[in-house]
RNA sequence: GGCCGAUUAGUGUAGCGGUUAGCACGCCACUCUCUCACAGUGGAGACUCGGGUUCGAGUCCCGGAUCGGCUACCA
């Protein structure tokens, strides 16, 4: 069934903690790239450190990419045919595994104590687990037979280590980096299987994983890029190296100030959040915002991630998902980390909600309206939302804009007020009102020729009374056109708002 | 400390030996205008530093600096 050049990327995140916008990112770029591959997204789930499970990230993961729209053809949920997609769930897979690699000798059995280990790294400056040490160490190496039997007899905790044989230059031909080689004598014997909880370590359920379920692209964050030596050693090891995946390693999201990489504190202290949802943290009780619930559009969250690290290979920017998809490739991204560029975030909404369709903006706004105690009809609301939705970046903003929409104003911006609240303001609003109920079609073009000529007649000052017209009736010198405001709100609210704003707004002693 | 990676305006990036170094965000003007936006036009602003190679280097090589990652029985 399965053809050997068939494209099969995974994302395979730790269930530690609500999703990292930069884990996010990684999900995307696979989830692209197999796309465009015509490919499969795998979704595996990297839970084997038991110390560090977190109930409820699993669940947040699924949601989080459901969001976004990052579709996943296997994983936990969806199944497939290499289930289980839980690495917890794999483990006598390992164990079989690991057990092959110490009958071969390319593995063995350590009993050193976690203080045993902290103690050689004491003494020895640059410690390291390897060729030169592990003799000294207590193993299956330095020990007798017999006295490793009987240890493991009595139960004695252990782990098993990767033989690393040194003096060997190691190449791993990466597709955004090109070559990197290191030596294999600065690699360590690194543990295997862990024996505080009989589960392996990422190292081999990775590698184990990554052939058992084909994949073809290991696209993943440049964290990874110092072990991938290791990764190539054990594929040798089980003898998989003529199917060893191919490896991209993704630069690292870096904080918008300053130097490191993008924490959460980062986005506490600029106001942007870092995970795609809302996160309740079930231990501290402390909750992180997200991006959906701050008013993100899921379409440009995408799109701007997309653009953190890759560029189409021309100068588009707004791109949907489509698009993404059929201009992705690996040769188009970077090599450098990117600072994490969040005020392009609000550029990349703004963009998305102008472009959103009022009656959806409407829909999306519910919400809000909900928790501002408003009714309103979704016609009406669509209209409104439409007239303001070029001056909001995200779908609170709306609100920002649009309440008057739906509520009359209870007070005055003091500055208008100042500017254009003259002596002779209540007199001209109150003609105002006749003009305005003489009107037989509040069509916007309509009534906007009869109050002008108006005005013009009467030689009043256009931005003067246009702007005393919109205190009134906006509460501020902001919004859409005026004419446009008063075509949609019912002429006896406009008038009310005139009436209230003469009764409320205190006129000047002097001019 | 060791190893690996990276380095074009404030930010994200284009460039792949010869360009007035392009685009976008942000910033500043102007235009439009009843306000705020939108839209349009214009502006300021960059090749980390040395050495090489070459007729010619942002582009290739070496070194320094800086930044990032890794260096766990975490992923």
């Amino acid at each position: 069934m399965d053809n050997a050049t068939d494209v099969r990327v995974r994302f395979a995140p730790s269930p530690t903690g609500p999703l990292h916008i930069g884990g996010v990112r990684t999900a995307l770029y696979n989830y692209l790239f197999a796309r465009s591959l015509g490919g499969k997204m795998i979704l595996r789930i990297e839970d084997t450190d038991s110390q560090r499970f977190v109930p409820g990230a699993e669940d947040y993961i699924n949601e989080s990419l459901a969001w976004l729209g990052i579709g996943i053809d296997e994983g936990v949920r969806e199944g497939g045919p290499y289930a289980p997609y839980r690495q917890s769930e794999r483990s006598a897979i390992y164990r079989k595994h690991v057990d092959e690699l110490l009958a071969a000798g390319k593995a063995y059995i350590a009993f050193d104590t976690p203080e045993e280990l902290a103690a050689a790294r004491e003494a020895t400056p640059n410690f390291q687990y390897d060729a030169s040490t592990r003799l000294k160490m207590r193993n299956s190496l330095s020990m007798p037979a017999e006295e490793v039997e009987k240890l493991i007899a009595d139960g004695v905790q252990h782990v098993v280590r990767f033989k690393v044989e040194p003096g060997e230059t190691v190449v791993v031909n990466d597709l955004i980096r090109g070559e990197v080689k290191i030596n294999s004598d600065i690699l360590d014997d690194k543990v295997l299987f862990k024996s505080a909880d009989n589960l392996p370590t990422y190292h081999l359920a990775n590698i184990v994983d990554d052939h058992l379920m084909k994949i073809s692209h290991v696209i993943r964050g440049e964290e990874w890029l110092p072990s991938a030596p290791l990764h190539v050693l054990l594929y040798r090891a089980f003898g998989w190296e003529d199917t060893m995946p191919k490896f991209a390693h993704l630069p690292l999201l870096l904080k918008p100030v300053g130097s490191g990489k993008l924490s959460k504190r980062d986005g506490d202290k600029l106001g942007f959040p870092v995970f795609p949802l809302e996160w309740h943290d079930p231990k501290s009780g402390e909750i992180s915002s997200g991006y959906r619930e701050r008013g993100y559009l899921p379409e440009a969250v995408v799109n701007f991630l997309a653009l953190l690290g890759w560029n189409p290979g021309d100068d588009s920017e707004l791109m949907d998902v489509d698009t993404l998809t059929s201009k992705f490739s690996l040769e188009h991204c970077s090599k450098a980390g990117a600072k994490f560029d969040y005020k392009k975030g609000l550029w990349f909404n703004h963009e998305y909600l102008m472009r959103t369709p009022d009656d959806k903006l409407a829909e999306l706004f519910v919400p809000i309206l909900k928790e501002k105690g408003v009714e309103a009809d979704p016609e009406y609301t669509a209209k409104a939302l439409g007239m303001v939705k070029q001056r909001a970046e995200l779908l609170p903003d709306l609100w920002e804009q649009a309440d008057f929409f739906f509520k009359a104003p209870e007070t005055y911006a003091e500055k208008d007020v100042r500017k254009r609240w003259n002596k002779d303001t209540p007199a001209i609003m109150e003609e105002l009102i006749g003009v305005l109920e003489g009107i037989d079609d509040m069509s916007s073009a309509n009534a906007e020729k009869i109050v002008l000529d108006w005005i013009a007649g009467k030689g009043y000052h256009l931005g003067n009374v246009m702007n005393a017209f919109r205190l009134a009736v906006v509460g501020a010198c902001r919004g859409p056109h005026m004419f446009d405001i008063t075509e949609l709100m019912p002429r006896e609210e406009v008038v009310r708002r005139i009436r209230r704003a003469i009764e409320v707004i205190p006129v000047p002693a002097e001019k």
